[in-house]
This record gives structure tokens, sequence and C-alpha cells, in this order.
DNA sequence: GCAAAAGTGTTTCGTTTACACCCATGC
DNA sequence: GCATGGGTGTAAACGAAACACTTTTGC
């Protein structure tokens, strides 16, 4: 079979940068290509787009696929039309990040290939997908400041410090722990939970499954190194706290949201009416060079 | 000629989404189509991508030939892959969207069909260019908060309410002129400047250009209802004002930036060490619900 | 002359920041 | 028992919010 057409057309790929948390440090999904090109090399699941598909749908499948992993909330990253950017061909691919839970990740098995690398210690990828990860994260770090999506990435109950730690490395920035405690809770998102969660059955069962230690934290090699508590800084069983010291939080989230007070800050900034005339302005890149400098301002990851 | 392939491809599209600010409120510029499908609709700027150009430069080279823009910052909004989206087939649209100053808009004679809207007055678009007008939107008001992109939408001076008029108009929201204007001084990013500037006489010339008027202000219909000066809320013209009352700033950009006082509020919580074990928390859509509607926060277009 | 808009400062309030000691756990 | 991390509160500084009257302009 072949398909006919008057222009020539570009292949469309799907591909999916995936997040994980361990508790300590952010972590991306990547798979072993076993082809040509990039043979040998990791990038990130994903591949050609059905006809009958979105991207969406396609990168979804694609996941499915090459690492077992069943979820259904990612969010568009953009195109990525290079003219090069496939040795094939032209492809243009469209890529998405999706965010999962220690809790979420059971398709270790059908994942040979796949694994988990810490983001300080992700490989030269294949094709553009280095730059397809930088702008990953970039996103990420702009939808953190508008969205609770670091949520996403924590099991239903976790602990201040790991909560801390995610949004540390998220943002590529260090928080007082009283200072960061006292926002979290000023916003009213979280609630304390009295004791250990029905979830944290499902993360015991999953942490002590290999096939899940494998695909979250790496290959067999890595784990014979390190205990999974070491792991997850985190309590290593139920048992552990019969009486809850000082108890636990939880948050409260919905499908999306988190501590918009960034738009608070101009939104507030309340009524006016329209005008007519007055000084006028320009711009000034040196001062505007040292505001960034002064506020320690970086986007870029 | 004919191009054959394997598997099915899909059309790539690239449509771009051109914003404008006349002082007082948001316009986008569309055309209106002479084709079917949607033929006699309006529809942003576009069309398919060649096979030797990227996304971005096949949108620059549509949006000059269809509209006489000549400009070349556009930010990608995304890949728009609905499956039905295009009653001809197949076509995936790569969407941008472009900030262009009045100054700037100068191809008013090679675009007869092309037409600048008010935001609010928009009509039914063609494909799914309603939906992509909402997330570009969506972007444009992310954007804003970490990055001064508004001064694109003006000439090189502007007053300050014509500012904050571009602000409100952006975020959808009404500022105190006071609170306004002291926290844009604050940033140190704008400067005040002397006299009528250099690019007001640019800004003069074509205002009074009717080829620019009608390009950028819609067609010679409206054009006979309204005064250039009463939609751009501006002087009339330089001489008007020969003892500068009140003085002038001006903005101190570069390619990107503005005000990135959103993430100083989460990256100054500083400092802190990692950690090990404590309390617990969980998510609770009602608290966070209730703390969305208290600060009236709403990214949704 | 009148209506609409522009210009201008100060006070109150809330948020952010900075900071140190003791306790629990794991090794 | 020692090192690492967890837990906790307060005071000072800063930024945000609220607010009214006078002057200028356009009609």
């Amino acid at each position: 079979m072949s398909y006919t057409y008057e222009y020539p057309r570009p292949a469309v790929a799907a591909d999916c940068v995936v997040f994980g948390f361990n508790g300590r440090e952010l972590q991306v999904l990547l798979i072993e290509r076993g082809n040509e090109p990039f043979k040998g090399c990791w990038a990130f699941p994903g591949g050609f787009m059905n006809m009958d598909e979105t991207a969406e749908q396609g990168a979804l499948r694609e996941l499915q696929e090459e690492t077992g992993l069943d979820i259904n909330r990612i969010k568009q990253l953009g195109a990525f039309t290079e003219v090069q950017r496939d040795p094939r061909g032209r492809v243009v691919s469209i890529a998405f990040y999706a965010l999962v839970r220690p809790a979420e990740v059971t398709g270790g098995d059908d994942a040979k290939e796949a694994r988990w690398f810490a983001l300080d210690d992700v490989p030269r990828l294949a094709f553009d997908h280095d730059y397809i990860l930088r702008k990953a994260m970039q996103l990420l770090r702009m939808d953190i400041h508008f969205e609770p999506i670091g949520f996403e990435l924590l099991n239903k109950s976790f602990t201040m410090p790991e909560l801390q730690r995610l949004y540390e490395a998220i943002l590529g920035v260090r928080f007082d722990r009283r200072n960061f405690e006292k926002k979290m809770l000023q916003t009213g998102i979280l609630q304390m939970v009295e004791d250990e969660e029905d979830d944290d059955e499902l993360f015991d069962q999953q942490t002590s499954n290999p096939a899940f230690a494998r695909s979250f934290f790496g290959t067999q090699n890595e784990m014979q190194t390190k205990s999974i508590d070491e792991l997850f800084d985190s309590e290593p069983t139920p048992k552990m706290q019969p009486e809850v010291t000082s108890g636990s939080y939880a948050i409260c989230r919905d499908e999306e949201g988190f501590i918009p007070h960034i738009m608070k800050s101009w939104e507030s900034i309340a009524h006016r009416k329209p005008g007519r005339k007055g000084r006028k302005f320009s711009f000034n890149k040196e001062n505007y060079d040292r505001f960034k400098q002064d506020n320690n301002f970086k986007l870029e990851f």
C-alpha cells in the first residue's frame, strides 16, 4: 500500500517527555532505540501519528506500547519542525509532557528498554530530544506557577520536605523550610491527613515490586546499590509509625490548579478608567538586564 | 508531480495569530477566505508549510504573502491536530502568535482581504480558529507574567495610561492608576523620554497614511466614523505639546523580558537542606476551588 | 463651560524574609 | 553517639492595597 499526494508532506510523530519524582530528584523516562537512526541512543517514547488519532492520542498510544505506562493526562509542548531534525527525512514531532506519580508506574514489565534517568544524569539523546527536554523543563517551570501540577508527581500523601524538594527540583531553587511550609499551608490547598493513607499501600506494594522498581528507578544494577527507602526518602512501611507524631497533610486539589498568587500581584491593583494623554515611555535594555540579574531570574534550564 | 509515501501523512499548515493594540483595545488580524472551505469566513493568515522551511518560516512567509506584514518574531502556540479540523482531509496546523506595533504595520496595500478586528468583535472563524484564538490569548496572558512582551504592542514611546490599558486588555483586569504606575516604575524597566520621539514621526506618518489606517483599523467604512486620534487616544500631532508638561518614559527592554516578580515570590524563600520523614499530605478539591474563587483566578479566556 | 481623563502621595495592611534551637532517626 | 534531617515561631522590612482632589483636554 502506498499513499500519493499532490504536494510533499512531512511525516508527523508524537513524542512524550515523562517526568517522575523519586522523593529527591526529578527523573525522565527514556527508551533505548533499537533501530537506526540513533540506534542504541536514548530517546523519548513516541512514534508516528496515525491518521485516525490526534497527536495526543498518538503520544499516549506510543507511550503505552513502548513503556507500558497507561496514563491519560499529557500536555502539549509544541511542534518541533527543524528541517533536518530527522535523518530519515522530513519529520515534524509534536511533543508532550506527562507527570506520573510513583503509584502510577506499573508497567515495568513490558518495557525492557525503558529506564528512568535523573535529570542531571540524562545522556545525550537522539534527534533533537535534548532540545525538547529543555523546552519541556521550561514549560514545566512556567506551568507550576499557575497550576498545582507538582502534586501530579507525588502520591496522595506526602511529607512537607518531599513537596519542598519537588518544588526545588522543578524550579532549581532552594527554599527555607519554615517559610516554604508556611506559604504552602497558607494557600489552604493542603490538608492534614491523620495517618498512612490508602495509596501508601499501593505505594509500598509497588516499591517492593521489582518490575516497578526497575521501571521507576532504573536498572537492576542500580537497584542493588540503593535501598528503596533510601531512594524514596519515606517510611519503610506503614507500621513504622503507630503513633502519628505530628500528623500529616493532604493537598486540596482538583484537576488543575495551584497557587496563582502570581496573577494576584497584577490583578489586585484594582479599578481605573480610560485615559487620553501624558508622559511617554520607551525601553532601556541595560536597566532590564540589571533587573533580571538582581532578581536572579532565569527561566532557562 | 506527485509524492508517494508508504504510510499516509497529514498535510501540515502554519497559521499566525497577529495581535495589535490601538491604544484602547486588543485586536487581531484576520483575512477573509476566498476559497472553499469556509469561503467568505474570516481566518488567521497561514498556509501549508514547504518542505524546506520550518513551521515558523512557513508562518512568516504566509503572513507576508497574505497580509504584507513583514515581521520576524513569532511564538509557537502549539499544534492543532483534531482529526476532523479541516474538511479537506487530515491537516495539522502549527499555530503561532505575533505581536506587532502600530509602527510596524505598513503592508496595508497588498492585503485587501486583511482586516483588524477588536477582540470583542471577532466573528466566528473558519476551521478551529476560534479555539486557536482562545489558546493564543491564554498563552499571551501567561507569557506576560514572565516577559515584557506587552511592549511589543506599543511604539517606542507611549503613555502610562496606554500601557495600563494594554495590560488590562491582555489580563482582563482593571488596575488602580496610581498603583499601576508605581509598580511599573519600580521595576526600573521604564525610563522617561523628554519629548516626542523619532518613532512618533513614523507613527504620525503612518496613521495619516490611508493604507496603514485601513490595514490597522479596519475598513474604510469604519474609518469614516472614527478619527484616528479618537481611536488611538494619543496626541493628534507632535506640535500639540510644545512644552512637555510632565515628561515621558521609555521602556528598558531587551529581546525578551519582563517583570519576573512572580518567580521571586517562590525563589526568595531561600535556602534549606534535605529531609527524611514527618507529616503527610493529600489533596482537597473544595478548598482549592474556594481558593481559586477567593483570588479571582481565571486563566481561561 | 462641562465632562472625561490625567496627574499626584500617603497610610494601612499583609506578605516576605531572616533566623536558631531542640528532637528524632539512621548509621 | 553522632550526623543528618525534621520540626517549630517571631520580628523587621518590604511590597501591595486603598484612597481624593486638582489640573488638563476635548467638545
